[in-house]
DNA sequence: CGGCATCCGTTCGCGTTCCGTAAGACTTGG
DNA sequence: CCAAGTCTTACGGAACGCGAACGGATGCCG
C-alpha cells in the first residue's frame, strides 16, 4: 500500500527557512505578490525586472533558487536560464505563457527544474519552490528512474519502456505517465493533474481527457477496456497496481 | 518537470474541522447561506460586509482562509486581496461575477488562491474550502486506510474492498460508506447524513432512504434483513461492529 | 522556402452511468 | 386498526466520460 517509491524526504520546511530566492519579473505587481508570499513562507526575496539584473544579482547574491519569468524586457527567460547553467547549477523555477508548449520545452532543455503557468496560484508557487529546494537539497541524485510492472520510465533521459521496448511517449504524456507513476493507486481529479502536470491554476478539463485516452492507446494491453490507467467515476483516473500486476516496486 | 510534494502527515478531513474561515460579502443572503454551509462542514465562520471590516477581522481572529466577494462596498475585493497579501499568507477564495476572464486572472494575480463564479452552489464552495485548505497544508497526502470487519476502504484510491473482492460503489455510496464506517455504532439522522454527507442543508430526506437501500444491497449478506447498516425506528441509521445487536430496548 | 509530420488543445455528438424524486407497498408501535 | 415511518421499485433527467475529428502551431526535411 505504500506510495512513494522513493524513501520519503528527511527534509522539513524548517530547513527551508531563510533560504534565499531571486524573483525575476518585470511586472511589479506579479513580482510584489510572487515576494511577500515566499517571504511568508520564510525566504529571504530579492527581486530584480530584468534578465541582465537576474544574472547580475545571481552573480553577486548567490541564490538558493530563482523564480524566472520567461517574458523579459532584455534577454528572454530562457535564455537567461542557459547562461546560469554555464557556470552554476541553482534550480530556476520558470514562469510561462498558458498554453505555449514551447516555453515548456525549451524551459526543460534549457535547465529549468519545474515550470509554473501564468496566472498561477502564489500558493502553488510557494509549494513548488519548497518541493524544488527541498529535492535540490536532499540528495543530489538526478532523478530515480521509476520501474513498474514491466514499465520503465527514465525522467533524465525521459524515454519509456515497457518490456525493454521502447514507448514512443510524447512530452505531456511522458509527464502525466511520470505523475502517475509515481502516485500509484491513488486518484487524482482532472483538476489535479491539471494543476500538477500541466502547471496551469485553470483550463479545460477536457484537455486532461484527451491526454489520458491517447496515453492509454499507448500503455494499455486493450485500451477499450482499461486495465491499468483506470478512470473512477465523477471522481479522476487512478494508475491501478491491482491484481494481475506482477510488480516489483 | 515533476511535482512530488512527499510530506509525511496524513490529512484527512477531519483535520480541517475546527479551522477559522471569514466569510466577506455585502449581501446577508449569501454570506448567511455560505456560513451556514461552511459551519454544517465543521469550519468555525466568521462573517463581515465590507472590505474593511474584513481587513480589520483577518488581522484581529487570523483566520485559516477567507472567502472574499469581489464586489465590496469600500475596498473592493482585489484591492482587500492584495492589502492582505503585504503582510499575510492566508488563503483567499475569491468570489467573482459570473464570467468574467479578467476577473478570475486579476484576483489570482492579486494573490487569490483560488476562485468561484457567482452565482456559486454552496457545497461547490465547502469543497473549494476544503480542497484550498488541504493543499496549503500539504498535497496529495494519502488518507489513512479504513479497515473493519473484513471491509477495507482506501479514501485516496477510492478502492472498496471485502475479504478482497473488490465492492463496485459508486461515488456517493463511498462517501456514505466511508462516514459510517469512520463513526461506527453511531446512529444519524436522515438529516445528519444529508447534511454532513451531502453537504446538503435542505432536501428531499428519502434521497438518503435510498442510497442506504444501495448501499446495504452491496455490503449486506443479507440486503432484506440487514445486520450491518441497520435502522434505528424513529431516529435514522447506525454502522453496527458486532452482528446480533439490536439494542432497541 | 515550402510541404509534411507531429503534437497539442479544443469541440461536438453519442452512449452510459448515476442520482434524486415520486409513488405505492410494507412494517412498526401505539 | 391506524398513523407514522420505512422500504422498494421505477423513471426521467442530468452529469459524465469517451471517441472522433479539426485547426493551429511547431519542427523537420527536402
Amino acid at each position: 500500500m505504500n506510495v512513494s517509491p522513493a524513501a520519503p524526504s528527511p527534509i522539513g520546511n524548517e530547513d527551508l527557512v531563510g533560504r534565499r530566492v531571486l524573483v525575476v519579473d518585470d511586472d511589479p505587481t506579479v513580482a510584489e505578490v510572487a515576494s511577500s508570499y515566499l517571504r511568508s513562507a520564510g525566504f529571504v526575496v530579492d527581486e530584480v525586472g530584468d534578465g541582465f539584473a537576474a544574472l547580475a544579482a545571481a552573480e553577486r547574491i548567490d541564490p538558493d533558487l530563482i523564480v524566472l519569468d520567461r517574458m523579459l524586457p532584455g534577454i528572454d527567460g530562457v535564455e537567461v536560464c542557459r547562461r546560469l547553467r554555464t557556470h552554476s547549477s541553482t534550480p530556476v523555477i520558470l514562469l510561462t505563457a498558458l498554453g505555449s508548449e514551447d516555453d515548456r520545452i525549451a524551459g526543460l532543455e534549457a535547465g529549468a527544474d519545474d515550470y509554473l503557468a501564468k496566472p498561477f496560484s502564489p500558493r502553488e508557487l510557494v509549494l513548488r519552490v519548497q518541493s524544488v529546494l527541498r529535492r535540490s537539497i536532499g540528495e543530489f541524485t538526478p532523478e530515480s528512474v521509476l520501474e513498474y510492472g514491466g514499465f520503465r520510465l527514465d525522467p533524465s533521459a525521459r524515454t519509456a519502456t515497457r518490456d525493454g521496448a521502447e514507448l514512443a511517449l510524447t512530452s505531456r504524456e511522458f509527464d502525466l505517465f511520470e505523475f502517475l507513476l509515481k502516485h500509484r493507486n491513488q486518484v487524482f481529479s482532472r483538476e489535479d493533474l491539471l494543476r500538477t502536470v500541466w502547471g496551469w491554476t485553470y483550463g479545460d478539463l477536457s484537455t486532461v481527457t484527451v491526454h489520458v485516452r491517447r496515453l492509454r492507446e499507448k500503455i494499455e494491453p486493450d485500451p477499450r477496456t482499461p486495465t491499468l490507467l483506470t478512470t473512477v467515476w465523477g471522481v479522476g483516473y487512478r494508475f491501478t497496481t491491482n491484481g494481475d500486476a506482477d510488480a516489483v516496486g
